[in-house]
DNA sequence: AATCAGATTTCCT
DNA sequence: GGAAATCTGATTA
């Protein structure tokens, strides 16, 4: 039940992509703690990763995927939503996970108010997109540090198990969504049987 | 299931 | 200058 350090995002992007699973991000917000269970996520590598925006090396855009491990890589997609990713690997080489998804666990409130809906729970934070919007997750927030006190990822909450390490779920691992090149690549990874993952059907349409 | 508008930045030519 | 972009919600059939 400890905060995640950068040495837990210092490693291999697929490691830290797979270890996110069932880890909890949370965001204080001036209006209150808003928090959801990781229940997919997707690795984007560096040089050697098509799929991943740091294919191409050092742009305006992507440099924070090549700073320090431990921060959040924030950009606006499509003209119109947010993605959330966490950099990994050593100072110096790109990667980055994308949180796909989230169980809500606190805020749920704030969350339906940021989203302006209402209807099931598991439609809140079933994407990239909605998740950031969900949180109140900006590009402003781009290069945030993971190990401060405003946004962070934590192991668990308050659990009175010693859960430790064990994992009381399967991964899954599929194709990533939305990218055209390097899409069949299986870094894309969700829990077995969650209800609040964006889609269940494996690898997106050709 | 399939299509489409929305809306804006980034990066390559 | 222009294509492509780690998406979502609504609409059509």
């Amino acid at each position: 039940m400890g905060k995640l350090l950068r040495k837990f995002y210092s490693r291999k992007t697929g490691i830290v992509a797979q270890e996110l699973l069932g880890k909890i991000l949370i965001h204080k917000t001036d209006e209150g703690i808003i928090s959801g269970k990781i229940v997919e996520s997707e690795a984007y590598l560096g040089q050697e990763d098509p799929g991943s925006h740091a294919y191409r090396g050092i742009t305006r855009r992507n440099r924070i995927m090549f700073g320090p491990a431990g921060k959040a890589y924030i950009y606006l997609v499509y003209g119109n939503h947010y993605c959330l990713n966490v950099v990994t690997e050593k100072d110096g080489v790109g990667g980055a996970v994308l949180i796909r998804a989230l169980e809500p666990k606190e805020g749920i409130q704030l969350m339906k108010k940021h989203r302006r809906i209402d209807g099931p729970l598991t439609r809140f934070t079933n994407g990239p997109g909605k998740l950031a919007e969900a949180l109140g997750i900006t590009g402003s927030m781009n290069g945030a540090d993971l190990t401060g006190n405003n946004l962070f990822i934590m192991c668990q909450i308050g659990s009175r198990k010693k859960e430790s390490s064990s994992k009381d779920f399967s991964i899954i691992s599929t194709g990533r969504i939305g990218i055209r090149k390097g899409r069949n690549l299986p870094y894309r990874y969700y829990i077995e049987a969650s209800k609040f993952v964006s889609r269940t059907n494996g690898i997106s349409k050709f």
